[in-house]
DNA sequence: TCATTCATGTAAGCCGTTACATGATTGT
DNA sequence: ACAATCATGTAACGGCTTACATGAATGA
């Protein structure tokens, strides 16, 4: 049994939110009116999700479950001719714990996991030209998304636009261009 | 019921292994020889490792796998002083589900994600000092990442190298700079 | 004396995706 | 007539991590 005298814990902390839960906890501070989940995913669509998306019906998963933690608050609203509609907005609580977990140093460094530059390490084993064609897919891919992000960069979708976002949206984009970049050399070199 | 005419499916493609799978599979296969789930974990670190790193336990679960779908093949091996070794090494089986892997279009084009990101993109929420801080660790983490890969790349650390690892290392390479470098122009920006 | 290396494994849990379900309305 | 948009949800499963367990030998 703990001592009468035991130290408190500084931070009482509920319990521990996943990433989703912060993430979509995040946007609902960021936008600060309330919103359904079904709009908050094309907010997602059009912003952060260059770096984080969740699948579709997760979505309405962490809300109720931001709701029933009472980090966010749910209101029904009807609708005619259309389903109706769940209307979410944070609360104090939910915006301290945003705070908490941005403040929080993360003993993390994501790696530059990826599946087709696994595939790539082991080029040796496979047909060239198989390897090739999926280097160009990637490139491909690259090419398009670049273009996405420098679009979104001229011309910001919505009111979601910051110093911050634009930080982070440069470095989507700086990324980019170095895979891209990087996939013109290797296929130059490969196709030599 | 089928008739007796069916199309034969063109790959018999017992079932689809998990990109851990593979990746073991790919290792084996690399390597030629026979290795203990322990020592493929010391090449990993000194490999792969920073494009894919599964747990410590992991590996070990993946070994036999592979060993009861067919696709490699264990052998005891008593040691006095140490704990008995398990000696894995790819089957023809094993070599030819690699290739078919390697050959085959994903179409999977994996995202930016990242915490650090997507904190800093909520950053306009939280304390100033908090974000650079953690941004300043983020840039300090790529700049020693960046350090052992052109390491790496001066003198590659065992028989794995070869052209094409060679391109993926210049990916690691390229990308951690562009982070590098967008991380300082961030912080200055920050901090001005 | 105590941590570290060697070497392998089990079990539980976490975080998320995919598949499936519903149903009215609007556009082609 | 059919697909797409609006809008939300459940259930199952999947892939991987973490925690835990074992135990002898070697080096500080």
């Amino acid at each position: 049994m703990a001592s009468e005298h035991a130290t408190q814990p500084i931070a009482p902390e509920t319990s521990r939110s996943t990433l989703s839960e912060y993430a979509v906890l995040g946007l609902l501070c960021h936008l600060g009116e309330p919103i359904s989940g079904y709009d908050l995913r094309k907010v997602i669509d059009s912003s952060v999700g260059y770096i984080w998306q969740p699948s579709k019906t997760h979505v309405y998963v962490v809300l109720r479950h931001l709701e029933h933690a009472g980090l966010a608050t749910r209101r029904e609203v009807e609708q005619r001719g259309k389903p109706d509609k769940q209307l979410y907005e944070a609360t104090a609580a939910g915006r301290a714990a945003v705070r908490t977990w941005l403040e929080r140093d993360e003993d993390v460094s994501d790696p530059d996991r990826s599946i087709l530059l696994l595939k790539l390490f082991f080029g040796a084993q496979a047909d060239r030209n198989a390897i090739v064609r999926q280097l160009t897919a990637f490139r491909d891919s690259f090419a398009r998304r670049l273009e996405t992000y420098e679009s979104m960069q001229v011309s910001p979708r919505d009111r979601v636009s910051d110093e911050f976002t634009r930080l982070t949206l440069r470095y989507g984009i700086e990324r980019a261009r170095a895979s891209l970049d990087w996939a013109d050399a290797a296929l130059e070199e490969l196709n030599r």
